[in-house]
DNA sequence: CTTGCTGCAAACAGTTTGCAGAACT
DNA sequence: AGTTCTGCAAACTGTTTGCAGCAAG
């Protein structure tokens, strides 16, 4: 799987004439193995570790053309940090946002985007992706 | 229901201790003027029209303040700025957003909200609020 | 009079950009 | 060789903060 989305990208690179790096590699690679969510700061440290050289706007860059080329989405919270999440193909998930201790917890329901279509199709609206967000207080936050 | 929210306000001060300032009460008014998801520099920019004197430092203070105060709340979209928008009480209004024209739509959908509170207990998790956004085309875009 | 509030400007944080050199094709 | 990509640092943008003066209680 983690295979299936590099060769994805290198179709994106290959078919928009972008070329093929070390770096790009190496990004791609590190943010693959990441857990979801993660914020650039986070993924840029996490790189420096193995891989010095590296800068914050190559990071920046690269991970634009992840969003472009549909291997990642911008997650916006409330924390004043862009955080990228990994697409899974036709896959949405949802979060449940611990204000507590900013633990994040995935769920989907199927009914929810249900709903959601029928209620595209009643607004004249063409559904391309979506966010949803529940704040909240986690379990072991709750106390 | 504009006086309704300044008497809320006002209830809100008085039990934090606040002061009821000239400032304040001009931006709450231009506030609950505005429609829906207006910017901090959108909502500056009206003010400064009528009211020259008063900072975006304010602007932005007090629009944290309404936040606290419950008549407010941030929406995050992907364009790089903080908009506020007004809180009705007990109504939660999601988003259905543009991408080609950047207008908003809003709906409120109870089998939804109902949904969520059914995820949210399966995780023993306590809701404060939430946000959904729906990205794509409106009826007027699609062509 | 006391304390909180304001405006200003400077400080900040996250992100973007210009450019000279490096690296892919 | 020709271009694209990179790293660096500087520039930007939206937001926050420190502070001296002002104003509400």
């Amino acid at each position: 799987m983690i295979l299936e989305k590099k060769k994805a990208f290198n179709l994106f690179a290959t078919s928009k004439g972008l070329r093929s790096t070390r770096q790009r590699d190496v990004i791609l690679d590190i943010f693959l193995s990441t857990h979801q969510h993660v914020s650039v700061e986070e993924l840029y440290l996490k790189i420096k570790a193995s891989n010095p050289g590296i800068g914050q706007a190559t990071v920046y860059r690269t991970l634009k053309l992840l969003v472009d080329a549909g291997l990642a989405s911008e997650i916006l919270l409330h924390d004043g940090q862009t955080r990228y999440e990994h697409v899974m193909a036709g896959e949405h998930h949802d979060h449940l946002v611990c204000t507590g201790c900013n633990s994040i917890i995935e769920f989907e329901d199927e009914t929810i985007e249900k709903l959601q279509n029928e209620i595209a199709v009643r607004h004249g609206f063409l559904i391309k992706n979506h966010k949803m967000e529940i704040y909240g207080l986690c379990a072991g936050c709750r106390k």
